[in-house]
DNA sequence: GATTATGTTTGGAATTATTCTAATTACAGC
DNA sequence: GCTGTAATTAGAATAATTCCAAACATAATC
């Protein structure tokens, strides 16, 4: 697994931002998000990292996934019930969860409708980021 | 703690439809969630349950919050890295989350705006629900 | 180029949230 | 008042995550 030059370059500028160092273990774990975007758990993360670097640990999968979110590299997600996700994609955009198969696809947001959905908060409120999840049936899972 | 009547009937009625029984312990979740609705946790819930009903069990709690969930009496909200919360507000709304204070908000929603959520969807995906959680500085904590 | 200081990783233990299990209790219908 | 089923209880088990101390890697300094 190889991180492309342009994200390389992004997690370089993004680490050196905030003070941290760049190491190969960061490195493999943005690289294989980047890879499959199927927003797997910590735990995923893990299985798929041991695949090309045996040694690694979890907790290091947890502190490396704790630093993309914090230098605003990957987002994480909560469903209800379910441990925490994350995911690479830093478009705006909404998460669906298929009931029936388990499945988490990313839905486009407009920032027409951002607006609209900051507009509705009370006086004095302001809002950093919004979190939509949908729940429900996606196209393959229709009867 | 007493459970007004017009609630005692809708939780009667709600767990009649779905088989179930009423019970004190399940009565006094309910009230107790109705009264002071600052989003409680399990183990929050737990603690004030215990009050009024000390032998109550935490195994308890879970299954009848997962009762009251399952016959939408309330519901589940997740936020980021934190354990679920539970509210009693049925009404169409989103929750606004303030990074300071910790307190959450409910934020009201207008069908019109729930609608245009639903429009973004792809083609044949169909969502049964929409979870919006804003994350941000309620008007209590700005400087 | 060796030394030091700091940041990072590692493995395992600890913690937290939640679910499961088996025994007991409560209640609805006969 | 029985009987069967549902619900509660306490505690054990599991799952997700965080913490901790030791080892390692790197950057800065001499």
């Amino acid at each position: 697994m190889r991180l492309e030059p342009q994200y390389k370059e992004l997690l370089n500028n993004a680490l050196e931002l905030s003070g941290q160092r760049a190491t190969k273990q960061r490195e493999h774990i943005y690289a294989l998000l980047l890879q499959k975007r199927n927003h797997p758990t910590a735990e995923e993360v893990y299985v798929r990292a041991k695949e090309d670097m045996p040694t690694i640990s979890l907790a290091t999968v947890y502190n490396c996934l704790e630093t993309l979110a914090e230098t605003k590299l990957i987002r994480q997600v909560n469903f209800e019930r379910e441990p925490t996700r994350y995911c690479p994609n830093l478009t705006k955009h909404a998460h669906f969860y298929c009931r029936e198969s388990g499945e988490i696809v990313d839905v486009d947001l407009s920032d027409e409708l951002l607006d609209e959905l900051m507009k509705v908060l009370p006086a004095g409120f302001t809002a950093k980021h919004i979190e939509i999840s949908y729940d429900g049936a996606c196209n393959d899972c229709h009867d």
